[in-house]
RNA sequence: GGGCCGGUGGUCUAGCGGCUAUGACGCCGCCCUUACGAGGCGGAGGUCGGGGGUUCGAGUCCCCCCCGGCCCA
């Protein structure tokens, strides 16, 4: 058919179409947010990346997957509110910061400090912006969100204020873990483990009163200063003489010997020393036995005056000089090496040590029963639905209070001011950004004692969380626009990784409950971890990280977020491999070249009559259609993208297509067998790109914009229809395999797949027979089988 | 030590009680077909981590064990 011109002239996808398409999405505004739709409203609480380095390609595929679900709302009829926010607070800029300048934060003035860091978190900002838009983020980047800006700050300190004046802000001074290089306290959220070879000493302690020694294995002889008991397990008979003696440590005092489970009978001798603190047992253990603590490490990580002659030390040195002094003084029996769990920073992975320290505490053991409610009377849905064992695991073992206090610089400051007359702590209004540490107070006279003598900043600044942790409120307007935050409420949905459940999903939780006495979403959205090939994550230590760019370039957004969509069930782990993108990229092709020659035909109106053929194919999506909406409604894509990817692949294109061929082209008599494989290719074709489009917008939006009207992004998914479920889809299967069969046999036979053949057509086939015989040029009966 | 997830051809994956175990990528051979060599046809390659059990029948359900990952103690 010479009069036939395809719609779609280009004869291949390339990714630089991307850029075009994004172009339009961007002049037309296509995503725009609007408040006042007449449409349901469903808000995303975008996780705000951290703007401290390079994105790698699992977070590119990450965004894209939390994108795919803002497309995937819009297409099923929601007003999508869809923020866009850069987390720029805490630790880890200041660590950055520190190692590009070469300097030390607590050495440099404060002032200039934070201008460091605000000009790095620039850069990094710019870098994950651009890659965010390359994806195709339809998120609102125009009015995007900062963590560290004054509105963001100023609503933290306000729920900070709220959270005070109901009582649930509290000071105390108890040992915390203690990052001595950060000098900082951390919460227990923040902390990691990490298996790393260790000494363990044993050391001989004589029992007083008597000549008899006995042996205690310790990773922590520097702690002996502090030693305050030593304890052996009360099923150990080996040590049951002991009870209700003394022994004498090697530094010459005399502590008492104690029975309690916590000791472990295979661990060393059975013997264990009890120090102030060597980790957080001990803490517990001077609790329950009602030791004294001595305190001998400050906050700088080295040993104070109770250490005596170990005075100054690092912990570190103080390990090695006390293990050498022993030794010579004949108190070590022997030294092993063991590896052994040690508690590091999250951040810079120095090993912490417990140090009480003054520090403000936000209540959340009052509130665990509450917040366990949400996973066991279903409040909140999860997804996958086992993810919420995650943070019921994490509720399970709270067993203290989240210490909110950091003594560092880039973060929100804590709001308070403290009379210089009584020293009582005063908060001022809620509802502007304080910075107590160089701003005079906005009142002048204390409400506690009335003096008037002045006030006294507070220097220390907010844990990080405590900004994150309210995003569903700041995005949805909560004090900066109420008639938004009205409407809206909190978010419906949280996207996030499984890695920060016990943090950002708990606080979040916590927090968002203790404000407005509700969960904070409907829908948690629990994610794997994206790994490099081996199946290890992304480090820079292991230099295997996987740059997003590169990717863009050679494949383009679109193979990658189909990728990360189909290669694995939400919630698992997945592998990023270039050579499997570049397989995505061979399909994405496919896709054009079968729209590529649907777009040759004109559509016409739906025809009164459907040919088998056509009614098999529609029953074949039907399927296609159910089977995909199920996992768009548990915001899981890697159905929808194989399911797709199958049915066109394998059905529509080599059987489907070639069966109609000639009568798409018109070379039927019939006029309304024409239209009818017309209209059903054009119908296939359109049901497939609105079931690709959250998952691959650019390709489906190109071909859409090149063959029909509008964009396909304000169009509604596709929905089965029962008349279309007939008998013809179980034949199917019989359909292609004798199409398989031919093609076979005419190889077999060295013809040409144009050459006519003789041959039988099996029966039940018989509802087939025109497209089957124009397919493969059967003449007449006979031969053949 | 506990919890969660996983272990299916070289790699990745589907199947979650029923004919000969799915598909993709890769590999090998052949073909030439006008939307597409990013095509078509064919092929090699698997004791479904191991062991017990339930069942007429088990990757599929139950128990134990081993291995890997993550989280926690």
């Amino acid at each position: 058919m010479a009069s036939l011109k395809p719609k779609i002239e280009e004869k291949r996808w390339k990714p630089e179409l991307e850029l075009e398409i994004q172009k339009v999405w961007e002049e037309e505004d296509l995503y725009k947010f609007d408040l006042d739709s007449d449409k349901p409203k469903f808000s995303i609480d975008t996780p705000p990346p951290y703007a401290s380095g390079k994105w790698h390609a699992a977070a590119a595929i990450h965004y894209s997957q939390i994108d795919m679900i803002a497309r995937t709302m819009r297409m099923k009829g929601y007003e999508v509110y869809f923020p866009f926010g850069v987390d720029r607070n805490g630790l880890p800029v200041e660590v950055e910061t520190e190692k590009r300048y070469k300097i030390r934060m607590f050495e440099y003035p404060r002032e200039e400090f934070l201008e460091l860091c605000r000009k790095f978190l620039d850069e990094a900002e710019m870098d994950i912006l651009s890659i965010s838009k390359r994806l195709g983020l339809s998120a609102d980047f125009k009015n995007y969100f900062q963590t560290d800006s004054e509105m963001w700050r100023a609503v933290t300190q306000a729920t900070f204020i709220y959270a005070w004046n109901k009582g649930y802000v509290y000071e105390d001074y108890r040992p915390n873990n203690y990052c001595p290089r950060c000098k900082t306290t951390l919460a227990d959220a923040e902390v990691e483990y990490k298996e790393m070879p260790t000494k363990l000493v044993y050391l001989k302690f004589r029992v007083e009163g008597s000549d008899e020694e006995v042996v205690v294995a310790t990773t922590r002889p520097e702690l002996l200063p502090a030693c305050e008991a030593v304890i052996y397990n009360p099923e150990d008979k080996r040590y049951k003489w002991l009870k209700g003696k003394r022994v004498i440590t090697p530094l010459g005092k005399a502590i008492p010997v104690m029975e309690h489970p916590y000791a472990d009978p295979k661990f060393g001798t059975g013997l264990v020393m009890i120090c102030s603190y060597g980790d957080r047992a001990d803490v517990q253990l001077f609790r329950e036995l009602k030791l004294r603590p001595t305190i001998i490490i400050d906050e700088h990580g080295r040993l104070n005056e109770k250490a005596g002659k170990y005075q100054g030390l690092t912990i570190k040195e103080a390990k090695e000089r006390i293990i050498q002094d022993l030794k010579e003084q004949g108190f070590v029996d022997k030294v092993e090496v063991i590896q052994h769990r040690t508690p590091v920073c999250w951040r810079c992975k120095t090993p912490l040590e417990i140090i009480p320290m003054r520090e403000y505490y936000l209540k959340q053991r009052e509130f665990v029963d509450d917040l366990r409610k949400f996973i066991t009377d279903k409040l909140v849905e999860f997804h996958p639905e086992w993810s919420a064992t995650y943070w019921m695991n994490w509720l399970n073992s709270i067993d203290s209070d989240w210490p909110i206090s950091r003594r560092r610089y880039y973060s929100t400051e804590i709001p308070i001011w403290y009379c210089k007359s009584c020293g009582k702590p005063v908060l001022p209004e809620p509802g502007k950004y304080y910075r107590p540490w160089r701003e005079d107070p906005p009142f002048n006279k204390c409400p506690h004692c009335g003096s008037s003598e002045g006030f006294i900043g507070e220097e220390r600044v907010f844990d990080t969380w405590m900004d994150s942790s309210i995003s569903p409120l700041v995005y949805n307007g909560y004090m900066w626009n109420p008639k938004m935050f009205e409407k809206l409420g909190s978010s419906d949905l949280r996207p996030q990784g499984k890695d920060i459940v016990r943090t950002w999903l708990h606080y979040t939780f916590l927090r968002v409950y203790q404000l407005t006495g509700k969960p904070a979403f409907k829908h948690v959205w629990i994610s794997g971890m994206g790994l490099d090939e081996k199946g290890r994550a992304m480090s820079k230590s292991l230099g295997n990280i996987i740059y997003p760019w590169p990717l863009f370039e050679k494949y383009g957004a679109d193979a990658l977020r189909f990728y990360g969509a189909a290669q694995a069930h939400l919630g698992s782990d997945f592998r990023i491999s270039e050579e499997k993108i570049a397989g995505v990229f061979k399909f994405l092709q496919k896709l054009w070249n079968v729209s590529r020659f649907i777009s040759h035909f004109p559509e016409p109106d739906k025809p009164e009559r459907m040919t088998p053929t056509d009614l098999w194919i529609l029953g074949e999506l039907n399927e296609v259609i159910r089977d995909s909406m199920k996992g768009y409604e548990d915001f899981d894509f890697f159905d929808p993208a194989n399911r797709v990817r199958g049915f066109v692949w394998n059905v529509f294109a080599p059987h489907y297509i070639e069966l109609v061929k000639d009568r798409a082209y018109g070379s039927v008599p019939n006029e309304e067998e024409v239209k009818a494989a017309r209209w059903t290719l054009h119908y296939v074709l359109r049901s497939v790109l609105k079931l690709l489009a959250p998952i691959t917008p650019h390709i489906t939006d190109y071909i859409w914009r090149k063959m029909y009207r509008g964009s396909v992004h304000k169009e509604l998914f596709p929905e089965p229809r029962d008349e279309w479920d007939t008998e013809y889809l179980k034949l199917g299967k019989k359909l292609m395999e004798f199409n398989s069969y031919v093609w076979k046999l005419k190889k077999e036979r060295g013809m040409r797949l144009s050459e006519p053949i003789s041959l039988e057509i099996p029966e039940e086939l018989e509802p087939f027979k025109g497209d089957i015989v124009r397919l493969h040029k059967i003449s007449g009966a006979g031969g053949g089988i």
